[in-house]
DNA sequence: ATCAAATATTACCTATACGTAATAAATTTC
DNA sequence: GAAATTTATTACGTATAGGTAATATTTGAT
């Protein structure tokens, strides 16, 4: 243990020398995620409704016929049961949306989007919207596409490892 | 409010038509961030550390000599006062960390890394950079530092509205 | 020097993220 | 076709995000 704790000691900065600040990927991620949560919160507070709720009205408003189960909408989200279960537990009593067991699945529940949470999903839509503008101009118009698609490409990258991840630490 | 409703209903899925789930800056920022801590997070599991106490102990062990303040540890990691407080005192009870009180501030508290969370440090330090080596593999390495230096202008513009989110909703 | 304004942190609260275990219903297996 | 397995959700616990208010100090203005 000494011995790796005194060859980085007195040599390089791991990182700190091969990959400025700057160009760290987890670094920026996490401003970027952080700051844009941060903007949309304050943007919506007025509305009642947080980033994460509106992600779910968002979801459920592009299928708004048929809603969604919880665990289809796990998955667009990126996101955890658990985390949606407790969610959609505050937007129900909010009045957001209603749940119910599935007719197909009776261990699922489909989840409607209910009007006043409809109402609420378009102010906030424009408000998301205005913001994205904001956000993305800042980047030269041409070069959107391909950042999109690249950004794609690590965000793929990532739900990979994390599932790699899951099992026996890395099966390849 | 039935103008909106109606317009929207037989009209476009707004960002469903004009930008594809695929090109969707924050869904894919959601994908990517979440991934990538959850990968994180069950890699370095054993080591009892998580990902934003990681975080911690990286940017302590770059200024290893004096250590930091709350404040600038809170900046540095683009978080919130609130939030550092508690993640640094659950580290100091894990015997990560110290904290004491300034001397030239006696307002701030002055974080030093302990040996033990120097050592734990270094055990997490080969586990991001093989991870960051898998997930950056995904993506051609010339495209890398643009690519970088983009998601940094996007980061940049996302705390920039959240800054200006604060006060009179955009005082430009 | 003294009182007001700015600043670093803590205390307390709600919303997420996500791990583990329990439950219930659907699917597979022998 | 009943038992074993898989799957959707809930229950419960810890960690983090971040808003508001209170505290202690430092700074600035008079």
């Amino acid at each position: 243990m000494d011995d790796i704790s005194n060859a980085l000691d007195h040599g390089v900065m791991p990182d700190e020398v091969d990959s400025p600040v700057k160009f760290r990927f987890p670094l920026l991620l996490r401003r970027a995620w952080y700051g844009l949560n941060q903007a949309f919160r304050r943007r919506i507070v007025h509305l009642g409704i947080t980033p994460d709720q509106y992600t779910v009205l968002r979801n459920l408003y592009e299928k708004h016929m048929d809603g969604l189960t919880q665990k289809a909408l796990t998955q667009r989200m990126s996101s955890d049961p658990n985390t949606v279960a407790s969610l959609l537990e505050r937007m129900e009593s909010a009045g957001l949306l209603t749940r119910k067991v599935d007719d197909q699945d009776r261990r699922a529940r489909r989840i409607m989007l209910s009007a006043d949470g409809k109402k609420r999903f378009y102010q906030a839509l424009a408000i998301a919207q205005e913001l994205q503008g904001e956000v993305l101009g800042a980047l030269n118009g041409d070069d959107c596409p391909r950042f999109m698609h690249e950004l794609g490409i690590l965000a793929d990258a990532c739900r990979e490892a994390a599932d790699r991840s899951l099992k026996g630490t890395k099966p390849s």
